[in-house]
DNA sequence: CCTCCTAAGTTCTGTATTAGAACGTACCTG
DNA sequence: CAGGTACGTTCTAATACAGAACTTAGGAGG
């Protein structure tokens, strides 16, 4: 199977990485959430060749993740912007970062910490059922087939 | 810069996409998820290439995610089952069929859902400030640099 | 004891993707 | 008009991947 036939599966696993499951897209998505927004910064911070960097921010515009506006005219100069489907990909990377903090930090612990706004504590959010509450584990959730599935290779 | 090198920066982001950041790993821990053992199980399933597939579970052994067990001798045949390390990538995991769901699912819906032991309840987990218990988005959360932290590339 | 079968890889060949560096373009500043 | 800035594009060599065949070590059936 060829990579660019993993958006076909019926799961949203393959779905996802069909977006951003390469290389470099989550760390141009990172920088995003930090405040970049032009190209220069991008590739100067990631250090990534221009040229891929040309078609991975060309994909996430496709795929509505940013946003191409242009800043200036004369000559007119574009920036990249976080759509609401992009802000909504913020679980995902605070989880990547849960796991780095966790399985793969050195000796001077993780390099940054998050304080919630709404309570004014440090501290890394995990995942909670929305209904009674409660943290979650892989242990606490079951999966099971939606009734229009019918192949067990879903998530 | 090399792929190869992005685990040396100091991010919790790119430290943790060093082990799980390519095409095929993260199906390769779903698939993890839902039962899969077994060599030609994953390759029959993924429809990747055998070779890829050999040097994925290697790299995923190395980095401790998974464990190879012997499940029989004669000939010694391997099995390969999550770590703890394994079964803490649950939240990204689940972050992502999240968002594959919210903005990727097709017109029957998401192919799977998930049920809470704990109170029964169908349900997909959410980010919550572990601290007051709140849900948070990204606009809910300021990161900050830790003390041993000079640079601002960091997350 | 010969053939087919299973499981877990390994090897081979051609194609696709990536890294690194140079070049292009449209404008601005001194 | 030389140099600088921002945003790319083009080029070549190295690396990674896809697809298929082959290997190894045994087991089952005839």
């Amino acid at each position: 199977m060829k990579w660019d036939e993993i958006g076909d599966m019926r799961c949203s696993v393959a779905r996802t990485l069909s977006v951003i499951g390469d290389r470099w897209t989550l760390l141009i998505v990172r920088d995003a959430f930090l405040g970049v927004r032009k190209f220069e910064q991008f590739q100067s911070d990631l250090g990534l060749t221009r040229h891929l960097l040309t078609d991975r921010l060309r994909k996430l515009v496709e795929h509505g993740v940013l946003d191409r506006v242009a800043y200036q005219e004369k000559p007119t100069r574009y920036e990249y912007r976080l759509t609401e489907k992009g802000i909504d990909l913020y679980p995902i990377l605070l989880s990547i970062v849960r796991w780095g903090d966790n399985w793969m930090a050195d000796k001077d612990g993780p390099p940054m910490l998050y304080v919630h706004r709404g309570c004014g504590h440090v501290a890394m959010p995990t995942l909670h059922c929305p209904d009674c509450g409660e943290p979650v584990t892989a242990r606490d959730m079951t999966p099971q087939l939606a009734q229009n599935s019918e192949a067990t290779k879903n998530f």
